[in-house]
DNA sequence: ATCCTCCCCTAC
DNA sequence: TAAGGTAGGGGAGGAT
């Protein structure tokens, strides 16, 4: 556990830049070249028309006085390093100047800035003299010809690269340039990379080529002379005018940004590289399962793999397959070849695998040139930034290429034709694809849904022993697996084959399309030769840029000269290495099909907009139930978490150039260690969404410039063996294991964790709600509360944020009531109809799916007039399942008409009451309880109940605020045994008697399970009970009389225990399964 | 040397 | 409308 929040700084942050954006390209190839647009127009050669600079501002002070005071949020810029004094000094200093010296002189006409990094003085002040003086400030380096010098104050050894040829130079140019009111030589200012540079690797040669700056950029200044000026850099990044348009309505706001109730779950069903991720993750899984399990044929004849099953809709999560491999193979792997030392790797891949899926049923458009994105028909026009995953070959051929906006697309290539996404067919095609390489391969590692590395070497030689071998074997193996597939399939793959995966990697380019193409070592030189670097899988751009730098050329022939040495001092040991062997055609890399998932994480970095710290919150909170799902769903529990927020660059506009896209941003990322029970790993959703957002508030950002959110868990352990008998390290959520006939009765005798329970006879509960989810709905209620309460609302998260308690601050969690617990999981189900993408659903959701789909009837139909009538908003009610609907409509109704809420119906899914009110929690304390301040109703309705009426659930906030009250009142001295026993018997009523219901029992363990958080952030070293004959408080030192921490931390956890004890026994009873704690 | 933490980079 | 995720390799630089 972290005592402090994370200071945000500056260390560990970093800019996300936009600097290749393509929509800025084409705007520039538009603009140049109306119409026809060549599709190997160079940027740098493109010259745009503007209007004059914006310069020589009127009201300097004012944009200045402004301007210095959103430094003081901006994190990005100063950081833990942010210093008041010097911005000030700063700002007095170009104050001067601006008056000192005459303000019409426009001294730096012919320049155009580009301010790199963190600048003394800032980066504000600077671009305000830039600008007084004539210059043009660029706020982005998109096209380092239209910038005539750099002003920076360090340099990371990626900047100096990237600027080894242009003019860098240090503010004091500009500044003493202004203080006399003179040009000065920007050469007597050249910025050199000073001892505390961060000169990391090559510095040295590569700050004396920065230093020495010879090639100006004659660009501009032959375009300056030409009369020509430069492109209006803002413009290139204005924000998405329909996305500006649409955010302005609130409503539209709420229905389709990150503020929307089921964003997160809308958008992961939605995005294709979260499915790539997912899949690839799932398809390792199940091979390696499968090999696991892969059984030894008898007849050591065959080998032969068969899909049992294919899971539902997009996940391949429940798919299994059973193996048969000849008697010694097995997955061991060691792939050295006993005869001749030589393998036989395939590349196999899909050809245009999303197209090609999507032809299949469109068979009218082959031929033509075609893409898959989400933009379809006309829509959009020629503005549409959708993202294309797939473009056929023939839009390939006009320079349509995978990861291109459709707009860009559209200019290369007007006629294209569009195509959905069907990522059920990805996976079913993918699942047959990958029997048959299980069938004929001995070793199969995913690469990805359309992609994998098989192994052969022994297959093709056991089939070279009966064959006429005359020719390549290989190849005609890989044409006889590529016609399986694409009898199976109906697509086609290519396959590049070679002795390591490396070169069959590369085979692959020459194989396709829809071909096969061996790769023998002896032509690899030959082929490896003309290859650039960034050919290589594993080099990319920045590895092209490093060796360019040094060695002058990427080419891979040309670099055979170079040493192992030379490459490694550029690209660090490992890389350097693997770099060398790769120009020579060496792998030495071993297919594998196991390896353990070191982390777990998820991230959304589209459509984040928020207005509030509410709809943060909330969104970190799902965000951490979805982190939380996968965590279980493989099985894992971590240690480690770290937040990721991109937040917008103050010089980006509000709206991003892409429609809801991030945008520039500044990233930032803080990790801290997950503590769950006793400081142990957890996968619990509310100790890692109560980590995260801690930490997202420690960096105290203005919630509406958020615009990326991810949380990663790290350092991951094997979930324990779940079952009663293990010790205090138990997963949080309850959990039910019914046995209705075994009757298996485990005493509660191990502590620790407690564990949810469903009971699988009332079918609309055995379910994987786990916990009320206590963030989701939060915002819907909130909208709708009256202004004056949601005033208090705020007061209250204000308050709690700075109150220190059991360390930093205690964070709060907000209930979303049963309402919403129950309409969020029924809203899932009903959406879990159609095909879905989350491969997280629980095993038994999928069931319930499975077992009574129409038990789902089609959404009320209510005029939105009696909806504002009963104060229900519509958006909210129009996703609610209709049983929920109806529910909501005659209680708003009752409440309307009598003023009152009516009796609860008995229905199971109806809410019951399960506080009374003799039971109220004032009477906990001698002193009288503080009263909530405010009512989260249980439903829509706005209002709750009056005083004195029965308290429902959805008051489980006002619950947990008192528990945490309670647990604050007695931090110096233990709780008072009436207390607990009142207490106790109060949750009780939950599971226990006529009133009882399931839905109570989850309510209940929420209160439980937060007692137990709040618990835990104090004394959590005294949270494993201690055994009967150890009962003994270990003696502190002298200590008189003295109440210790210790005393009070297991006064605490012998009363929860105790609380938990009762709990588990009446459930048992109620439920007859036990309530394990794992 | 070796480990750890915090990044960057890469691939689909 | 649109859905810019995600895990792992590895380098830099500090702690051990
Ligand atoms: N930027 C990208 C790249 C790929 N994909 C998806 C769509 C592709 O169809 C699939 C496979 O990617 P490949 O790199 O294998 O490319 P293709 O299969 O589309 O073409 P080919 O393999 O024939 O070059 O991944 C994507 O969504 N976004
Ligand atoms: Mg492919």
């Amino acid at each position: 556990m972290e005592p402090t929040p994370p200071m945000p700084s500056a260390s560990n942050s970093s800019a996300y830049y936009e600097s290749d954006d393509p929509e800025f390209l084409v705007a520039l190839q538009t603009a140049v070249l109306p119409g026809d647009v060549p599709e190997d127009v160079e940027l740098k050669d493109v010259h745009v028309d503007e209007q004059p600079p914006p310069c020589s501002q009127p009201s300097l002070k004012r944009r200045l006085d402004s301007d210095v005071d959103d430094d003081t949020y901006g994190p990005s810029k100063f950081g833990g390093f942010g210093d008041y004094m010097r911005r000030k000094r700063a700002k007095l200093q170009v104050q001067n100047i601006a008056i000192g010296s005459g303000v019409d002189q426009k001294i730096f006409k012919s320049l155009a800035i580009y301010i790199n990094g963190y600048t003394d003085p800032s980066v504000q002040v600077l671009r305000e003299l830039i600008v007084q003086h004539g210059g043009i400030y660029h706020p982005y380096l998109d096209k380092k010809a239209l910038v005539t010098h750099i002003i920076t104050c360090s340099l990371t050894p990626a900047k100096i690269r990237e600027f080894q040829n242009m003019k860098v130079v240090r503010p004091e140019w500009l500044v003493q340039s202004a203080e006399q009111g003179t040009l000065l030589p920007w050469r007597d200012f050249i910025f050199k990379p000073g001892q505390r540079a961060e000169a990391t690797q090559g510095a040295p040669s590569t700050q004396s080529s920065l230093s020495t700056a010879p090639v100006p950029s004659e660009h501009v200044e032959q375009i300056q002379e030409r009369g020509e000026v430069h492109a209006p850099v803002y413009a290139a990044h204005k924000s998405n005018p329909n996305a500006s348009r649409l955010m302005s309505d609130p409503n539209w706001r709420a229905a389709h940004t990150s503020a929307a109730p089921s964003f997160i779950e809308g958008y992961y069903k939605n995005s294709r590289l979260h499915h790539l991720s997912t899949w690839k993750a799932e398809l390792r899984k199940l091979i390696s399962e499968a090999q696991e399990r892969a059984q030894v044929a008898r007849d050591n004849s065959s080998h032969s793999a068969r899909l049992l099953n294919a899971g539902t809709g997009t996940s391949m999560k429940n798919a299994k397959w059973a193996l048969k491999s000849p008697s010694k193979s097995k997955g061991k792997g060691k792939a050295k070849a006993t005869d001749n030392d030589e393998k036989v790797i395939m590349h196999c891949d899909f050809d245009c695998f999303f197209v090609a899926a999507g032809l299949l049923g469109r068979p009218q458009f082959k031929g033509q040139p075609s893409v898959v994105c989400h933009s379809q028909g006309g829509q959009g026009g020629m503005s549409s930034t959708s993202e294309i995953a797939c473009a056929s070959y023939e839009a390939r051929a006009k320079g349509v290429k995978n990861g291109m906006s459709l707009q860009q697309a559209r200019k290369l290539c007007p006629e294209i034709v569009t195509l959905p996404y069907e990522f059920e067919k990805y996976k079913e095609i993918s699942l047959k694809f990958y029997t048959i390489l299980l069938t004929h391969a001995d070793e199969v590692e995913a690469v990805s849904v359309d992609e994998a590395m098989i192994d052969v070497t022994r297959a093709l030689r056991d089939k070279v022993k009966n064959s006429t071998g005359v020719k390549d074997e290989a190849k005609e193996f890989a044409e006889n697996l590529r016609k399986e597939v694409q009898a199976e399939t109906g697509c086609e793959i290519s396959i590049g084959i070679s002795q390591n995966m490396l070169l069959a990697r590369l085979a692959t380019r020459r194989a396709k399309p829809a071909g096969a193409y061996h790769l023998i070592s002896a032509d690899a030189p030959t082929f490896l030769a003309p290859l650039s670097i960034s050919d290589l899988p594993g080099f990319g751009y920045a590895a092209k840029q490093k060796i360019e730098e040094k060695f002058r050329t990427a080419i891979l022939g040309d670099l055979l000269t170079r040493s192992k040495g030379e490459l490694s001092e550029v690209l660090g040991p490992k890389t350097g290495e693997t770099l060398w062997k790769a120009i020579r055609g060496v792998d030495e890399r071993v297919l594998t099909s196991e390896k353990k998932r070191s982390s777990v994480s998820s991230e959304i970095n589209y459509g984040i907009r928020f207005e509030d710290n509410i709809q943060a919150r909330a969104f970190v909170f799902q965000m951490a139930e979805e982190v939380s799902r996968r965590m279980k769903d493989i099985s894992v529990v971590g240690r480690s978490l770290s937040l990721k927020i991109m937040k917008r660059d103050p010089k980006a506009p509000i709206e991003a150039p892409k429609f809801l896209g991030h945008g520039a941003c500044d990233v930032f990322n803080k990790q801290s260690p997950l503590s769950g029970i006793g400081g142990g790993a957890t996968d619990d959703h509310l100790i890692i969404g109560d980590h995260a957002w801690r930490i997202l508030k420690a960096f105290n950002f203005d919630p509406k410039e958020l615009r990326g959110i991810g949380i990663h868990i790290g350092k991951l352990e094997p979930t324990r063996a779940a079952s009663a008998a293990t010790g205090p390290q138990g997963k949080l959520p309850f959990r039910f294991a019914r046995s209705p006939t075994k009757k298996k009765v485990t005493r509660f005798a191990e502590p620790a964790s407690i564990k949810p329970l469903v009971d699988p006879h009332p079918p609309e509960i055995k379910n994987e709600f786990d916990l009320p989810s206590f963030s989701q709905v939060d915002q819907d209620v909130y909208q709708a509360l009256p202004s004056q309460i949601r005033n208090e609302v705020d007061e209250e998260y204000k308050r709690r944020s700075v109150t220190p308690v059991a360390g930093p601050s205690i964070p709060q969690y907000q209930s979303k009531g049963p309402v919403g617990t129950k309409a969020q999981n029924l809203r899932r189900i009903a959406q879990g109809l159609a095909p879905r993408s989350r491969s997280s659903l629980s095993p038994q959701l999928h069931r319930l799916l499975a077992a009574k789909p129409k038990g789902l009837s089609r959404s009320l139909r209510v005029p939105q007039e009696e909806l504002q009538h009963l104060d229900i908003d519509p958006a909210v009610f129009g996703v609610l399942p209709p049983e929920i609907q109806r529910e909501q409509l005659i209680m708003a109704r009752h409440l309307k008409a009598t003023g009152k809420l009516p009796a609860p119906p008995k229905k199971r899914k109806v809410l019951k009451p399960i506080f009374r009110s003799s039971l109220t929690p004032s009477k906990i304390h001698r002193r009288p309880f503080p009263k909530a301040n405010f009512i989260q109703p249980a439903f829509l309705k706005q209002r709750g109940p009056k005083k004195g009426e029965k308290l429902y659930f959805s008051e489980i906030d006002d619950v947990q605020k008192l528990v945490e009250k309670w647990v604050n009142g007695f931090r110096e001295t233990p709780p008072k045994e009436k207390d607990v026993e009142f207490f106790s018997k109060y949750l009780l009523q939950s599971v226990d008697g006529r009133q009882a219901t399931d839905q109570g029992m989850e309510k209940a363990i929420a209160v439980l399970k937060w007692w137990m958080i709040l618990l835990r952030r104090s004394w959590s070293e005294w949270e494993k009970p201690v055994s009967d004959s150890t009962q003994t408080q270990p003696v502190v030192g002298s200590g008189p009389r003295r109440v210790t921490s210790e005393m009070v931390g297991r006064a605490w956890w012998r009363a929860f225990w105790k609380v938990k004890g009762a709990m588990d026994d009446i459930a048992r009873i109620r439920f007859g399964g036990k309530l394990s704690l794992r």
